[in-house]
DNA sequence: TATTTTTGTTTATTTTATAAACTTGTTTAC
DNA sequence: GTAAACAAGTTTATAAAATAAACAAAAATA
């Protein structure tokens, strides 16, 4: 009846973060921080929890001499992403 | 950029629950039970985190001569459901 | 060279979700 | 008629998660 819903999907952070990601190569740090108004914390917290599931990758580099971490989703990232939209169709009336 | 998501609604049992009462009268607690899966203890707190929200209302009577809870889903609660599916747009790719 | 900025991470606190234990009353079996 | 099992929930305790606050390391600037 109701397709479950990946529950590192559902949070709204984490999906705001999928979202950015998946229209694009890849997004700095930065920029995730100011499209999602999340806090520094909890923005490096969650892309871990992302980066541990799979669902993006995480490279560490340097932006002239600043350190400057660029994410990119991964194709397993893609997949639960349409998926979870798939999922939810199933909660609607 | 993106739309909030009601936090009340973005929970999978509650979104189940309002999903079945959408379409309904009314659903007797049992029902819900049968439906969502869920234990009875987490079904009858989020209930009443929807009826403390205002998004449902809760009548308890008698079947027989056994206590019976019947749920119903309110404007309110209509209207958060629909808006929380509107905002999840904000969010697809 | 002291202070402020940049770019994050780690730890601590708060909130939330879930499960386990309890309550109240009802049948059914002995 | 009383003990055991069942029904329908509620309450409380535990586990997990989200978020914010504090910290760190290097770089730029005054």
């Amino acid at each position: 009846m109701f397709e479950p819903l990946d529950p590192l999907l559902h949070n709204q952070l984490r999906l705001q973060i999928m979202s950015l990601l998946i229209g694009i190569e890849n997004a700095e740090f930065g920029f995730l921080l100011d499209e999602t108004g999340s806090t520094r914390g909890n923005l490096s917290v969650q892309l871990n929890k992302l980066k541990e599931a799979g669902y993006i990758e995480i490279e560490k580099g340097y932006k002239g001499n600043y350190p400057n971490t660029k994410c990119s989703i991964s194709a397993l990232g893609r997949n639960a992403f349409s998926t979870y939209f798939e999922a939810l169709k199933s909660y609607k009336p």
